[in-house]
DNA sequence: CTCAACTCTGACAAATCCCTGACGAATTCT
DNA sequence: AGAATTCGTCAGGGATTTGTCAGAGTTGAG
């Protein structure tokens, strides 16, 4: 079970990445502030770290940069509210493997944890079940390449769909609510209000299910929510 | 067992969800006011709470901020009789894990609770009897994607349908009268006086009993309500 | 800059569900 | 048995929820 460690101080999205990282089957520990990140980088030695740019005490860049000084190469994961592309270069040059921007979706955070850790552990460990590719009805997803296939013919899914999808099939049956989706797939934390999910729902119908109007696999639940049924 | 602190001044509304939460195997423990709340939230250390807005003395919101703000991120479901959306984003903004609005049904709150709670544990713990099918006759109910079988074939049943069937199941041959299932299932508080339960349990044996005129799970008891029998 | 792809939103239509009130059947009471 | 209460069932208007679409806003590539 790969270690992840998470740098933010912002309690709430901790929490909440902590959660879906624990549920992917990591092992995860918070660390609020810098200081305490670069013991614990030290300390756990974590197989990789998520670090915030904006900490109360340290800047994230520092906090890399003696990372690096004190020759530990954790592979590093960058997380900021700012985007700006001499931000990012200067994070990539200072050794940071990956760069999300706030506001993110948590299913896209996890895939790219996922590959940097498949990166950084090289052929060491099965990977059989993560990269499976999923299967359902005559739909096959290679989540490695976020390519989708029904009846050997390339679908072309936007980025939206494919973690719509995926959210859904994460949860294997189970119905998945709106709120729960936005949460999972747009980085909400707001109520539901319009009908973006449910666009997003008819599309991947329209994509992938034989007769969209009477879908044998991404199903309404009434009062509920959706549900993927393979 | 899981601890749950309910904040609460409606003395009615909190003893009616202590009892259901109680049932469901819940360690529980109420706050009528903000204050108290707030000092049973460290003290006890439970694994939820379940928040009122309206509080006599503190604002729900504030009770909420100021757990936040001294470190304090048991997961919090707010309960409220506002439904704005403004109201919603600043609940989820600060650090509310889920939002139910009043009226609401206990079935309702119960899930929200479970899913919660489930969520916050990850994977720790061994969900298999909150998930596992129920079984009755030749019917199996699948919570989790909220299906229905009878003799394998899936049996479409509506949203209060199959709550009610649950809230019935849930008492295991107790009876149920007809203004506590209206409560459970409906979030009512008045006094039944139209034919509504009784139409849906007249559904429920049409869609899951054999011989619906001589039913032998969903019972009648006459003068008292319906009970249900495995 | 222009264009195309992608997302989101709000409006409307469609589907689904729910409640009500009426009436007859069943049960209980006297 | 007859009266009074309670229960079962039905149908359709009305409410709620979901599906779909067109268009505006954004982003990124060329």
């Amino acid at each position: 079970m790969s270690r992840v460690l998470l740098v933010e101080d912002n309690v709430d999205l901790a929490y909440g990445l902590q959660n879906n990282l624990e549920i992917e089957g990591y092992d995860v520990r918070v660390a609020e502030k810098g200081e305490t990140g670069l013991d614990l980088a030290q300390a756990w030695d974590p197989d990789l770290i998520i670090l915030d740019l904006m900490l109360p005490d340290l800047d994230g860049y520092r906090v890399l940069q003696h990372l690096r000084k004190i020759g530990c190469h954790t592979p590093v994961l960058i997380l900021t509210a700012r985007g700006e592309e001499s931000d990012k270069v200067l994070g990539f040059r200072l050794g940071a493997d990956d760069y999300v921007t706030k506001p993110f979706g948590v299913m896209e955070l996890l895939a790219r944890v996922e590959a940097i850790l498949r990166r950084t552990r090289g052929s060491a460990e099965t990977d059989d079940d993560v990269d499976a590719p999923v299967v359902f009805g005559d739909v096959s997803i290679d989540t490695r390449s976020r390519s989708v296939e029904r009846n050997g013919i390339d679908v072309a899914l936007t980025p939206k769909e494919l973690d719509l999808l995926l959210a859904l099939i994460r949860r294997k049956g189970a119905v998945a609510n709106r709120v729960e989706l936005l949460q999972e797939v747009w980085g909400h934390r707001a109520a539901v209000v319009s009908r973006t999910v449910d666009t997003h729902i008819s599309e991947l119908r329209r994509k992938l299910e034989e007769e969209p109007a009477h879908p044998r696999h991404i199903l309404t639940v009434h009062k509920a929510g959706y549900r993927f049924q393979p």
